[in-house]
DNA sequence: GTCTATAATAGGATAGAC
DNA sequence: GTCTATCCTATTATAGAC
Protein backbone atom coordinates (compact mmCIF):
# COMPACT_ATOMS: atom_id res chain seq x y z
CA UNK A 1 0.00 0.00 0.00
CA UNK A 2 1.40 3.48 -1.36
CA UNK A 3 0.51 5.40 1.86
CA UNK A 4 2.67 2.70 3.61
CA UNK A 5 5.81 2.87 1.22
CA UNK A 6 5.65 6.89 0.65
CA UNK A 7 5.43 10.15 2.30
CA UNK A 8 1.82 10.06 1.34
CA UNK A 9 1.18 8.89 5.20
CA UNK A 10 3.13 11.84 6.53
CA UNK A 11 0.58 13.79 4.42
CA UNK A 12 -2.74 11.75 5.72
CA UNK A 13 -0.70 12.65 9.43
CA UNK A 14 -0.87 15.92 9.02
CA UNK A 15 -4.60 16.41 7.84
CA UNK A 16 -5.87 13.91 10.97
CA UNK A 17 -3.49 16.19 12.93
CA UNK A 18 -4.83 19.50 12.01
CA UNK A 19 -8.50 18.37 11.76
CA UNK A 20 -8.60 15.67 14.05
CA UNK A 21 -10.48 12.16 13.38
CA UNK A 22 -13.95 13.81 12.76
CA UNK A 23 -13.23 16.98 10.85
CA UNK A 24 -11.14 14.99 8.38
CA UNK A 25 -12.97 14.00 5.18
CA UNK A 26 -11.81 11.59 2.82
CA UNK A 27 -12.00 14.53 0.17
CA UNK A 28 -9.35 16.13 2.84
CA UNK A 29 -7.52 13.20 2.62
CA UNK A 30 -7.44 12.37 -0.71
CA UNK A 31 -6.52 16.05 -1.35
CA UNK A 32 -3.70 16.24 0.68
CA UNK A 33 -2.27 12.83 -0.69
CA UNK A 34 -3.17 13.39 -4.48
CA UNK A 35 -5.22 10.13 -4.08
CA UNK A 36 -8.95 10.10 -5.19
CA UNK A 37 -11.03 8.67 -2.80
CA UNK A 38 -12.18 5.03 -4.87
CA UNK A 39 -7.82 4.57 -4.87
CA UNK A 40 -7.82 4.92 -0.85
CA UNK A 41 -10.62 2.71 -0.22
CA UNK A 42 -8.67 0.06 -2.94
CA UNK A 43 -5.53 0.59 0.10
CA UNK A 44 -7.74 0.65 2.85
CA UNK A 45 -11.05 -1.33 2.69
CA UNK A 46 -12.22 -0.26 6.21
CA UNK A 47 -11.84 3.06 5.17
CA UNK A 48 -11.21 6.22 7.74
CA UNK A 49 -10.72 3.97 10.52
CA UNK A 50 -8.46 1.79 8.69
CA UNK A 51 -6.06 5.01 7.61
CA UNK A 52 -6.19 6.65 10.90
CA UNK A 53 -5.04 3.28 12.41
CA UNK A 54 -2.24 2.99 9.82
CA UNK A 55 -1.16 6.69 10.40
CA UNK A 56 -1.09 5.77 14.23
CA UNK A 57 0.80 2.50 13.45
CA UNK A 58 3.10 5.15 11.57
CA UNK A 59 3.23 6.82 14.46
CA UNK A 60 3.90 4.17 16.96
CA UNK A 61 6.27 3.25 14.80
CA UNK A 62 8.44 7.03 14.38
CA UNK A 63 8.28 6.58 18.13
CA UNK A 64 9.87 3.82 18.92
CA UNK A 65 12.70 4.75 16.54
CA UNK A 66 12.92 8.29 17.51
CA UNK A 67 12.05 8.73 20.94
CA UNK A 68 12.13 5.02 22.93
CA UNK A 69 15.30 3.75 20.98
CA UNK A 70 17.51 6.61 21.37
CA UNK A 71 16.48 7.06 25.30
CA UNK A 72 17.51 3.62 25.36
CA UNK A 73 20.46 3.68 23.66
CA UNK A 74 24.20 3.80 25.40
CA UNK A 75 25.21 7.35 26.98
CA UNK A 76 24.80 9.59 29.88
CA UNK A 77 21.29 10.04 30.52
CA UNK A 78 21.73 13.61 29.58
CA UNK A 79 22.33 13.20 26.09
CA UNK A 80 19.74 10.72 25.73
CA UNK A 81 16.97 13.01 26.45
CA UNK A 82 19.26 15.59 24.37
CA UNK A 83 18.69 13.30 21.27
CA UNK A 84 14.43 12.59 22.14
CA UNK A 85 14.17 16.94 22.29
CA UNK A 86 15.30 16.92 18.81
CA UNK A 87 13.02 14.07 17.64
CA UNK A 88 10.20 16.11 19.06
CA UNK A 89 11.42 19.19 18.11
CA UNK A 90 11.11 18.02 14.38
CA UNK A 91 7.93 15.86 15.25
CA UNK A 92 5.89 19.19 16.72
CA UNK A 93 8.07 21.36 13.88
CA UNK A 94 8.94 23.56 17.05
CA UNK A 95 5.45 23.61 18.19
CA UNK A 96 4.18 24.97 14.69
CA UNK A 97 2.50 21.18 14.42
CA UNK A 98 -0.46 19.86 16.98
CA UNK A 99 -0.40 16.65 17.95
CA UNK A 100 -2.05 13.63 16.55
CA UNK A 101 -2.45 11.50 19.89
CA UNK A 102 -4.30 14.53 21.80
CA UNK A 103 -6.30 15.06 18.37
CA UNK A 104 -7.07 11.40 18.33
CA UNK A 105 -8.02 11.39 22.37
CA UNK A 106 -11.31 13.67 21.32
CA UNK A 107 -14.36 12.16 19.09
CA UNK A 108 -14.79 9.15 17.93
CA UNK A 109 -11.51 8.42 17.26
CA UNK A 110 -11.51 7.83 21.53
CA UNK A 111 -14.06 5.08 20.89
CA UNK A 112 -11.72 3.41 17.68
CA UNK A 113 -8.74 3.73 19.30
CA UNK A 114 -8.54 4.95 22.86
CA UNK A 115 -6.54 1.84 24.48
CA UNK A 116 -3.74 2.09 21.45
CA UNK A 117 -3.09 5.70 22.07
CA UNK A 118 -2.99 5.09 26.49
CA UNK A 119 -0.54 2.04 25.01
CA UNK A 120 1.62 4.63 23.48
CA UNK A 121 1.73 7.23 25.92
CA UNK A 122 2.34 4.57 28.77
CA UNK A 123 5.28 2.88 26.63
CA UNK A 124 6.71 6.87 26.41
CA UNK A 125 6.30 7.38 30.11
CA UNK A 126 8.15 4.18 30.61
CA UNK A 127 11.10 5.12 28.87
CA UNK A 128 11.64 8.55 30.61
CA UNK A 129 11.39 6.98 33.81
CA UNK A 130 14.20 4.57 33.04
CA UNK A 131 16.15 7.54 31.94
CA UNK A 132 15.55 8.96 35.11
CA UNK A 133 15.91 6.03 36.93
CA UNK A 134 19.37 5.92 35.42
CA UNK A 135 19.99 9.07 36.14
CA UNK A 136 19.80 8.35 40.12
CA UNK A 137 15.98 9.08 40.33
CA UNK A 138 13.81 6.66 43.02
CA UNK A 139 11.02 4.64 40.87
CA UNK A 140 8.23 6.75 42.22
CA UNK A 141 9.64 10.32 41.52
CA UNK A 142 10.88 9.21 38.36
CA UNK A 143 7.69 8.20 36.98
CA UNK A 144 6.29 11.14 38.43
CA UNK A 145 9.11 13.08 36.33
CA UNK A 146 8.42 11.10 33.52
CA UNK A 147 5.00 12.06 33.26
CA UNK A 148 4.91 15.65 33.93
CA UNK A 149 7.24 15.52 31.05
CA UNK A 150 4.98 14.49 28.56
CA UNK A 151 2.37 16.39 30.57
CA UNK A 152 4.42 19.46 29.42
CA UNK A 153 5.11 18.78 25.62
CA UNK A 154 1.47 17.86 25.31
CA UNK A 155 0.44 21.06 26.84
CA UNK A 156 2.76 23.12 25.49
CA UNK A 157 1.49 21.91 21.89
CA UNK A 158 -1.58 23.10 22.86
CA UNK A 159 -0.85 26.18 23.78
CA UNK A 160 1.14 26.93 21.03
CA UNK A 161 -1.33 26.04 18.78
CA UNK A 162 -4.04 28.41 20.46
CA UNK A 163 -1.36 31.45 20.69
CA UNK A 164 -0.11 30.86 16.93
CA UNK A 165 3.57 31.13 19.29
CA UNK A 166 6.10 28.27 18.82
CA UNK A 167 7.77 29.63 21.87
CA UNK A 168 6.15 28.17 24.78
CA UNK A 169 7.04 25.02 22.88
CA UNK A 170 10.57 26.00 22.59
CA UNK A 171 10.87 26.77 25.96
CA UNK A 172 9.30 23.74 27.04
CA UNK A 173 11.41 21.65 25.26
CA UNK A 174 14.72 23.57 26.56
CA UNK A 175 13.60 22.67 30.23
CA UNK A 176 12.39 18.98 29.56
CA UNK A 177 15.97 17.17 30.20
CA UNK A 178 16.15 19.46 33.55
CA UNK A 179 12.66 18.50 34.51
CA UNK A 180 13.73 15.11 34.44
CA UNK A 181 17.08 14.95 36.09
CA UNK A 182 17.09 17.43 38.73
CA UNK A 183 13.23 17.37 39.11
CA UNK A 184 12.39 21.12 38.39
CA UNK A 185 13.44 24.09 36.63
CA UNK A 186 14.86 25.72 39.83
CA UNK A 187 18.11 26.36 38.23
CA UNK A 188 16.94 28.04 34.86
CA UNK A 189 17.37 31.66 36.06
CA UNK A 190 20.78 31.24 37.47
CA UNK A 191 22.28 29.66 34.30
CA UNK A 192 24.24 31.51 31.89
CA UNK B 1 -32.44 31.83 25.02
CA UNK B 2 -32.49 28.82 27.26
CA UNK B 3 -28.89 27.66 27.12
CA UNK B 4 -28.09 31.25 28.12
CA UNK B 5 -30.67 31.03 31.47
CA UNK B 6 -30.43 27.22 32.16
CA UNK B 7 -28.39 24.13 32.71
CA UNK B 8 -28.99 23.30 29.20
CA UNK B 9 -25.42 25.03 28.07
CA UNK B 10 -23.60 22.36 30.20
CA UNK B 11 -24.67 19.79 28.48
CA UNK B 12 -23.90 21.64 25.21
CA UNK B 13 -20.56 21.79 26.81
CA UNK B 14 -20.03 18.61 27.42
CA UNK B 15 -21.06 17.48 23.96
CA UNK B 16 -18.33 19.22 22.46
CA UNK B 17 -16.04 18.58 24.91
CA UNK B 18 -16.25 15.11 24.52
CA UNK B 19 -16.55 15.30 20.44
CA UNK B 20 -15.04 17.92 19.52
CA UNK B 21 -16.74 20.94 17.21
CA UNK B 22 -16.33 18.95 14.05
CA UNK B 23 -17.46 15.84 15.92
CA UNK B 24 -20.47 17.43 17.44
CA UNK B 25 -23.61 17.13 15.36
CA UNK B 26 -26.32 19.17 15.83
CA UNK B 27 -28.25 15.50 16.75
CA UNK B 28 -25.92 15.03 19.36
CA UNK B 29 -26.70 18.41 21.03
CA UNK B 30 -30.40 18.29 20.54
CA UNK B 31 -30.06 14.76 22.27
CA UNK B 32 -27.76 16.28 24.78
CA UNK B 33 -30.22 19.28 25.87
CA UNK B 34 -33.76 17.50 25.02
CA UNK B 35 -34.77 20.32 22.47
CA UNK B 36 -35.43 19.72 18.68
CA UNK B 37 -32.63 20.35 16.13
CA UNK B 38 -35.34 23.24 15.38
CA UNK B 39 -35.69 24.81 18.81
CA UNK B 40 -31.71 24.79 18.36
CA UNK B 41 -31.71 27.10 15.53
CA UNK B 42 -34.54 29.33 16.80
CA UNK B 43 -32.29 30.23 20.03
CA UNK B 44 -28.89 30.08 17.75
CA UNK B 45 -30.05 31.21 14.01
CA UNK B 46 -26.03 31.27 12.95
CA UNK B 47 -26.39 27.18 13.74
CA UNK B 48 -23.69 25.07 14.91
CA UNK B 49 -20.92 28.10 14.89
CA UNK B 50 -22.92 30.25 17.10
CA UNK B 51 -23.71 27.75 19.29
CA UNK B 52 -20.00 26.83 20.06
CA UNK B 53 -19.69 30.82 20.24
CA UNK B 54 -21.88 30.67 22.91
CA UNK B 55 -20.38 27.73 24.81
CA UNK B 56 -17.16 29.61 24.88
CA UNK B 57 -19.32 33.06 26.30
CA UNK B 58 -20.33 31.21 28.83
CA UNK B 59 -16.78 29.28 29.64
CA UNK B 60 -15.06 32.98 29.36
CA UNK B 61 -17.51 34.18 31.94
CA UNK B 62 -16.95 30.83 34.23
CA UNK B 63 -13.04 31.48 34.21
CA UNK B 64 -13.73 35.09 35.03
CA UNK B 65 -15.64 34.29 38.19
CA UNK B 66 -14.28 30.87 39.37
CA UNK B 67 -10.27 31.72 38.30
CA UNK B 68 -9.27 34.82 36.99
CA UNK B 69 -11.30 36.71 40.06
CA UNK B 70 -10.18 34.77 42.84
CA UNK B 71 -6.80 34.86 41.52
CA UNK B 72 -7.31 38.56 41.75
CA UNK B 73 -8.38 38.54 45.39
CA UNK B 74 -7.23 39.73 48.32
CA UNK B 75 -4.91 37.29 50.46
CA UNK B 76 -1.83 35.45 50.41
CA UNK B 77 -0.82 34.25 47.33
CA UNK B 78 -1.06 30.64 47.56
CA UNK B 79 -4.08 31.08 49.19
CA UNK B 80 -5.39 32.55 45.79
CA UNK B 81 -3.74 30.01 43.99
CA UNK B 82 -5.60 27.43 46.00
CA UNK B 83 -8.91 28.68 45.08
CA UNK B 84 -7.87 28.15 41.10
CA UNK B 85 -6.98 24.65 41.96
CA UNK B 86 -10.19 23.95 43.59
CA UNK B 87 -12.31 25.54 40.61
CA UNK B 88 -10.22 23.37 37.96
CA UNK B 89 -10.54 20.47 39.98
CA UNK B 90 -14.55 20.96 39.54
CA UNK B 91 -14.64 21.84 35.91
CA UNK B 92 -12.28 19.10 34.91
CA UNK B 93 -14.15 16.54 37.38
CA UNK B 94 -10.58 15.85 38.62
CA UNK B 95 -9.09 14.92 35.09
CA UNK B 96 -12.19 13.47 34.13
CA UNK B 97 -13.69 15.62 31.56
CA UNK B 98 -11.45 17.02 28.54
CA UNK B 99 -10.85 20.19 27.89
CA UNK B 100 -13.11 22.56 26.00
CA UNK B 101 -10.51 25.13 24.81
CA UNK B 102 -7.91 21.66 23.34
CA UNK B 103 -11.10 20.94 21.41
CA UNK B 104 -11.37 24.12 20.04
CA UNK B 105 -7.66 24.43 18.96
CA UNK B 106 -8.26 21.53 16.25
CA UNK B 107 -10.31 21.84 13.17
CA UNK B 108 -13.06 23.66 11.68
CA UNK B 109 -13.36 25.19 15.48
CA UNK B 110 -9.93 27.09 15.03
CA UNK B 111 -10.50 28.96 12.77
CA UNK B 112 -13.91 29.90 13.89
CA UNK B 113 -12.75 30.48 17.68
CA UNK B 114 -9.03 30.98 17.30
CA UNK B 115 -8.61 34.52 18.21
CA UNK B 116 -10.57 33.83 20.96
CA UNK B 117 -8.86 30.79 22.28
CA UNK B 118 -6.02 32.96 22.20
CA UNK B 119 -6.78 35.73 24.38
CA UNK B 120 -8.46 32.78 26.63
CA UNK B 121 -5.16 31.57 27.05
CA UNK B 122 -3.66 34.83 27.27
CA UNK B 123 -5.74 35.99 30.50
CA UNK B 124 -5.39 33.67 31.99
CA UNK B 125 -1.40 33.52 31.57
CA UNK B 126 -1.77 37.07 33.30
CA UNK B 127 -3.63 36.17 35.77
CA UNK B 128 -1.44 33.76 37.02
CA UNK B 129 1.93 35.35 36.97
CA UNK B 130 0.87 38.42 38.70
CA UNK B 131 -0.22 36.20 41.49
CA UNK B 132 3.67 34.97 41.10
CA UNK B 133 4.60 38.57 41.08
CA UNK B 134 2.85 38.99 43.92
CA UNK B 135 4.81 36.12 45.26
CA UNK B 136 7.96 37.70 44.65
CA UNK B 137 8.85 36.46 41.58
CA UNK B 138 10.77 38.69 38.78
CA UNK B 139 8.51 39.46 35.71
CA UNK B 140 10.13 37.45 32.98
CA UNK B 141 10.49 34.28 35.24
CA UNK B 142 6.79 34.61 36.21
CA UNK B 143 5.45 34.91 33.04
CA UNK B 144 7.39 31.20 32.31
CA UNK B 145 6.47 29.82 35.30
CA UNK B 146 2.50 30.95 34.54
CA UNK B 147 3.03 29.51 30.85
CA UNK B 148 4.37 26.10 32.85
CA UNK B 149 1.26 26.13 35.15
CA UNK B 150 -1.80 26.53 31.89
CA UNK B 151 0.53 24.24 29.76
CA UNK B 152 0.78 21.44 32.80
CA UNK B 153 -3.28 22.02 33.09
CA UNK B 154 -3.66 21.13 29.29
CA UNK B 155 -1.38 18.62 29.14
CA UNK B 156 -2.20 16.41 32.27
CA UNK B 157 -6.27 16.76 31.11
CA UNK B 158 -4.79 15.18 27.60
CA UNK B 159 -2.70 12.35 29.36
CA UNK B 160 -5.29 11.75 32.19
CA UNK B 161 -7.96 11.06 29.05
CA UNK B 162 -5.69 8.82 26.79
CA UNK B 163 -4.78 7.23 30.02
CA UNK B 164 -8.25 6.80 31.41
CA UNK B 165 -7.27 7.34 34.67
CA UNK B 166 -7.66 11.01 36.57
CA UNK B 167 -4.53 10.63 39.10
CA UNK B 168 -1.99 12.18 36.63
CA UNK B 169 -4.53 15.32 36.61
CA UNK B 170 -4.67 15.21 40.56
CA UNK B 171 -0.79 15.16 40.95
CA UNK B 172 -0.26 17.99 38.50
CA UNK B 173 -2.86 20.20 40.21
CA UNK B 174 -0.99 19.28 43.68
CA UNK B 175 1.94 20.75 42.25
CA UNK B 176 0.88 23.13 40.69
CA UNK B 177 1.14 26.46 43.41
CA UNK B 178 4.30 24.89 43.98
CA UNK B 179 5.73 25.35 40.55
CA UNK B 180 4.28 28.97 40.20
CA UNK B 181 5.56 30.35 44.01
CA UNK B 182 8.54 28.36 43.77
CA UNK B 183 9.56 27.59 40.38
CA UNK B 184 9.26 23.86 40.39
CA UNK B 185 8.64 20.67 42.58
CA UNK B 186 12.19 20.22 44.03
CA UNK B 187 10.80 19.88 47.38
CA UNK B 188 7.85 17.47 46.64
CA UNK B 189 9.47 14.19 47.53
CA UNK B 190 10.98 16.27 50.65
CA UNK B 191 7.22 17.01 51.65
CA UNK B 192 5.35 15.23 54.66
C1' DG C 1 -3.66 0.68 -8.87
C1' DT C 2 -6.36 4.59 -10.33
C1' DC C 3 -10.26 6.52 -12.30
C1' DT C 4 -15.58 7.91 -13.15
C1' DA C 5 -20.00 7.21 -11.70
C1' DT C 6 -23.24 6.38 -8.34
C1' DA C 7 -25.50 4.86 -4.46
C1' DA C 8 -26.83 5.59 0.46
C1' DT C 9 -26.76 8.16 4.39
C1' DA C 10 -25.74 11.75 7.68
C1' DG C 11 -25.38 16.44 8.64
C1' DG C 12 -26.56 21.33 8.54
C1' DA C 13 -30.14 24.38 7.79
C1' DT C 14 -35.02 26.28 6.66
C1' DA C 15 -40.31 26.68 6.38
C1' DG C 16 -44.28 26.72 8.46
C1' DA C 17 -47.91 24.52 11.62
C1' DC C 18 -49.11 24.65 16.36
C1' DG D 1 -40.80 28.29 21.96
C1' DT D 2 -41.18 23.69 20.12
C1' DC D 3 -42.51 20.52 16.74
C1' DT D 4 -42.87 17.91 11.91
C1' DA D 5 -41.55 17.96 7.45
C1' DT D 6 -38.38 19.04 4.07
C1' DC D 7 -34.33 20.63 1.36
C1' DC D 8 -29.64 20.65 0.13
C1' DT D 9 -25.10 19.54 0.53
C1' DA D 10 -21.25 16.88 2.20
C1' DT D 11 -19.63 12.46 3.26
C1' DT D 12 -18.93 7.67 3.38
C1' DA D 13 -18.79 3.88 0.68
C1' DT D 14 -19.26 0.73 -3.48
C1' DA D 15 -19.29 -0.88 -8.47
C1' DG D 16 -17.07 -1.36 -12.38
C1' DA D 17 -14.31 0.51 -16.47
C1' DC D 18 -9.55 1.17 -17.80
Amino acid sequence: MIIATSNQWVLTLATFRASGYDGASLADIASATGLGRSSLYHHFPGGKEEMASAVLDRVDAWLDANVIAPLQNAGMPAERLDRMVGALDAFYDSGRNRCILAAFVVGQSRQLLGKRLAAVFERWIAALAAVACDGGVEPDEARRRAEAAVIAVQGAVILAGALDDPKPFKTMLADLPRGILDGGIENRDKRA
